[in-house]
DNA sequence: TGCAACAATTTGTCGTACATTTGTTACACA
DNA sequence: TGTGTAACAAATGTACGACAAATTGTTGCA
């Protein structure tokens, strides 16, 4: 019998549990879920909180429910991958670098254009918070939990300064982006002091104003990081 | 008492019906919604399906339930924007040319590095369904309604292409982000054949499997669109 | 062989009862 | 008068049992 966390309440539990197996392949796509009768067997719970938790996962578009046919996965194409739930749970699954190659295609979309628009639109509150973050992680430089935290921070709010809805909905993932960054690379601490003047090229472009340059500036930050794991993935073929 | 429309399971249109009243502002945020035992009354519904339905509304985001202190609101920075009946339920909402704005703004991010990573990246069947799209757009040029849906279908193939599923899973909100145009915008008819010599030069470039070219291409593409909005938002100030 | 009726399985919906959490009130005590 | 604590109240959380509805498979008959 599968044994829950304490945290929560029930059916959260039971999502989180459920959520994190599909995500991490325990429950291959297209395939059948227990029922709902043997899920409260299994878990030793009653139908209301399988139910509850089968929703949840539902709405994050992991699974479909009907009746005769039972509990399905979706193809993994209607994840909602973008949700938090979803990004912290395949974060668990340590991803592969493959994985992290995707990660960054997508944050060199991403935050190159959020630093433009943030040097355009930015109230000074948010620019603010941006150098808040740099000085952390010039103060942190030594230790690399507060270190992580204060990159972290520092590419969240150039999100937040952006002033666009679907620029700051990313967090979640540049987070988990980061996250995932930092179990597969050390080349950044090769040169820590070049990584911070590097942040900090982004941030004096976005104070002045200066779109393009903020724009260059953070394509530069991250397309190091790209070209570094597309080399080592030729390199490996597929390691882990 | 309110009327629930007859698709779906019951749940699911208890979902629907408070969703979309959330999304379209009718309880303001941070505000409470009614209790459990409330909304059981005034939808005339068991107290199951309005709790499967606050279950999959605070999956999506919108919502925490806490015992005690009832159904929240919770702030808009978390609800989970890209997810599908999100975007569908905001659409309903007749949204103004300022998020118009904001789409485009996310749209010019993703859009040219999606058919930077296509050209390098594309299976020939992904490629191909670019061209059928393109073709479709060419033949249905007087047909408004499928004129738009072959042009969707155009963007989409290329998130496809992308074969990152970062990129692919933005299809819905692509998707939505050209429905929303096409309620603020007519310039595109204006010149029909540009705009589908303009999508062809993104799939051209595609093929041939120049990145750079790709993504220039479709920057022009949308960046024209943007600069349209702008412009128009600056003349009116704030119209609809 | 084709179709209709039936049966079985699984989710969908309802109602009730009680547990748990959390905020508030009231009271006792210093 | 202020403070800590106990009791209460209000909301969601969990469990169970019963039946409805939907879907699929099967059986049996024309």
């Amino acid at each position: 019998m599968a044994v829950l966390e304490r945290n929560n309440n029930l059916s959260q539990r039971m999502t989180q549990q459920l959520g994190r197996a599909i995500v991490c392949g325990d429950y291959s796509q297209g395939e059948s879920l227990p029922t709902e009768a043997d899920l409260c067997e299994e878990f030793g719970v009653s139908r209301t909180a399988v139910r509850e938790a089968v929703k949840m996962l539902s709405a994050k578009g992991l699974i479909s429910s009907r009746p005769r046919q039972g509990i399905r996965i979706m193809p993994e194409e209607d994840w909602n991958i973008f949700d938090s739930d979803l990004l912290r749970w395949s974060l668990e699954g340590n991803p592969s670098m493959r994985v992290l190659k995707e990660f960054l295609q997508m944050r060199i979309a991403i935050e190159p254009e959020a630093a433009a628009l943030a040097a355009r639109f930015a109230r000074s509150e948010r620019k603010q918070a941006i150098g808040d973050a740099l000085e952390r992680m010039r103060v942190a430089a030594e230790n690399t939990e507060n270190e992580l935290e204060a990159d972290i921070d520092f590419h969240i709010s150039i999100l937040y300064a952006s002033e666009n809805r679907f620029y700051i909905r990313m967090r979640d993932f540049t987070r988990t982006a980061l996250n995932v960054s930092i179990r597969h690379t050390n080349v950044i601490k090769a040169n820590p002091d070049g990584v911070i003047e590097d942040h900090a090229k982004v941030y004096h472009a976005i104070c002045s104003g200066n779109a393009e340059r903020a724009k260059n500036a953070m394509f530069l930050l991250i397309d190091e990081a790209l070209g570094f794991i597309e080399q080592e993935l030729e390199k490996n073929g597929d390691a882990t």
